[in-house]
DNA sequence: TAACAATAGTTAACCGCTTAACTATAAGCA
DNA sequence: TGCTTATAGTTAAGCGGTTAACTATTGTTA
């Protein structure tokens, strides 16, 4: 591997010459830049990003923060998606991403992930943070490491789905189509600040339609399809008259509308499903899944972009993104009235 | 940030010893150990790893790299577990993992890749690579970066899923339901090394059963659900009579079984259909989608394990690991033998 | 023409850690 | 006791870049 020192001689200057060409630094001629960059091209020559990161204190690397819980990460396709927005923003900004996947215990994450944020290997992180418990931010703060959230955070530079908004059009539409016997499928309150905020959502419009949301047959999952499909089961069990099952992210609504197919109802005939998220096979279930679009690259891609702007020493305003209701057949009109 | 230094200082010992003692490098007695410890504990002191990758000349870092192409990776569920097991596995031996999705041009991998692999930043790479045009091994075989492939790569250490059993398994269990009227949705021919093998092995086991697979109608599609259901509806549209539909991934499975179910046809009593790769959500799929599962979150671990190998100077063997057919529901005997 | 500024390039210190080479002390052994 | 050997710790030279401080040259201006 060839080194600054190597060009220098192989180019007949010194290695501060050929550093400040390379970084475009001023003061040298077009004579000695052509000199330098053919001493370069012979040698193949590649700067060592390890001495570069030690000297100018600065590596290129962002961690993408994604807390272990409930194995999310590889299960969750929006997280996935999310991730698609930062490479995308960070690949055009020359910087690489690290991903760091930090366990939590009771007293915050795993020492692994302290050491990494006080290593002085990241420039700055994106962290994906909706979980109360043992906050993956609370090192980055301490220790100064430039850092912007994913997800309802006081006091850091975050970016947020308007998760209140997505409740609201969800319970908005449900009720348009006319709908008043509705079931709920969420997780336990304060598992999730996005999924509060999509709870304050609904019980907004419910309230404003006269309606107590606390009345509507509510069971608790925890994300997956099968315990999409234990809800289900429970709210049938509940309420056999239901004709709509609102539930908080699609996998629980694909499980919702698995057990109702199963047993032996048509969806949306006899009853309406509708979940969150958009993910990428809500388009092509059977049927397709009437959700709210967040927008996941989006979020990842502004994420990175607020990041890059507090790396320029800029102060970025926090964002809170739109969201989008995308009707599908999942969801129609109850029987009643037809 | 304190730096050694400030620790040796503060222990009262040289910088040399404060090293010997964090590396455990012998020749300390205890109880400098504990003046170190202490020291270290008390500055809060954490290493820092530009400057300790610049001296060991290894940085802990290694590089997963998948190569941007159909944006697969954020797409297809089963390179996130893959990249689940691999997570695994270099947590385990306190490795960081470089996320590294080089975009394919007609001259090989793009110049952000080519230089992070010759930049010294990582001591080794993962990469997933089925795909024959523009490799992005080549330019880690000519700097000697250690690596491993997971995909059918000669002269590379690599993992494989076995594919052709896979493909024979398939094959056998339609046959053995009594289908003979079978349509195939693949991609085409070389554009994916493992897909080819599957092939060969549905091949293999129509010879044996006196069958040429030439004869079956075949269609092609791009992994996506979409091409699934555009797959179903040409393949119908060549023979109405088909009674079963081997797809060579669940997410074409999917939208096969989608066509099918739209037209009017129930999934499995009217017509069969098997996927490939087990996918998270096909368990859960209606109906429950009959597949291969090639166990996704190993093939990764097995590759970091590799690495790890080589990176202690062993030289592990290549891996082929076993597939498992998963009967579900989605397929059936036909009608005819009922 | 002298004084000064701008330009081009060099030297060497520094980033923070590792480690070979070295010194000093204690232990082992004939 | 004297000599070797193992142990404990230190010094200082890197690793490969960046950059402040410096020198040398050329151009500008009064």
């Amino acid at each position: 591997m060839p080194t600054l020192q190597d060009v220098a001689r192989h180019a007949g200057v010194s290695t501060a010459t050929v550093s400040k060409v390379l970084s475009n630094t001023p003061y040298f001629t077009e004579e000695t830049r052509l000199k330098v960059m053919q001493a370069v091209e012979e040698l193949g020559y590649v700067p060592n990003l390890a001495a570069r990161a030690l000297s100018r204190g600065k590596t290129q690397i962002i961690a993408v923060v994604f807390p272990y819980i409930y194995d999310a990460i590889f299960t969750d396709p929006l997280v996935l998606r999310i991730l698609e927005g930062i490479e995308a923003e960070a690949t055009q900004h020359g910087y690489n991403l690290l991903l760091s996947t930090p366990r939590l215990t009771a007293d915050g994450p795993d020492a692994h992930y302290r050491r990494l944020v006080q290593s002085g290997y990241i420039d700055g992180v994106i962290a994906l943070d909706n979980v109360p418990v043992a906050s993956v931010i609370k090192p980055l703060r301490k220790k100064k490491v430039p850092h912007v959230v994913i997800g309802y955070h006081e006091s850091a530079y975050s970016v947020c789905s308007d998760d209140y908004s997505g409740g609201r059009q969800l319970m908005e539409y449900i009720l348009s189509l006319g709908h008043t016997r509705i079931g709920i499928i969420t997780v336990p309150i304060d598992m999730n600040y996005a999924l509060n905020e999509r709870v304050r959502g609904l019980q907004a419009v419910a309230a404003e339609h006269g309606i107590d949301m606390a009345r509507m047959p509510t069971v608790y999952g925890d994300f997956s399809v099968v315990s999409g499909i234990r809800g289900a089961a429970e709210l049938l069990e509940l309420d056999q008259g239901l004709t709509a099952l609102i539930c908080l992210n699609d996998r629980m609504a694909m499980g919702a509308i698995q057990h109702i197919v199963q047993s032996g109802r048509r969806v949306p005939q006899d009853i309406s499903v509708a979940g969150y998220d958009d993910i990428p096979t809500a388009a092509t279930f059977s049927p397709p899944l009437t959700t709210v679009n967040q927008h996941a690259p989006e979020q990842g891609q502004m994420a990175a972009q607020l990041l890059f702007a507090i790396l320029n020493h800029k102060t970025p305003t926090p964002v809170l993104l739109p969201v989008t209701l995308i009707p599908r057949s999942s969801a129609a009109a109850p029987r009643s009235l037809e």
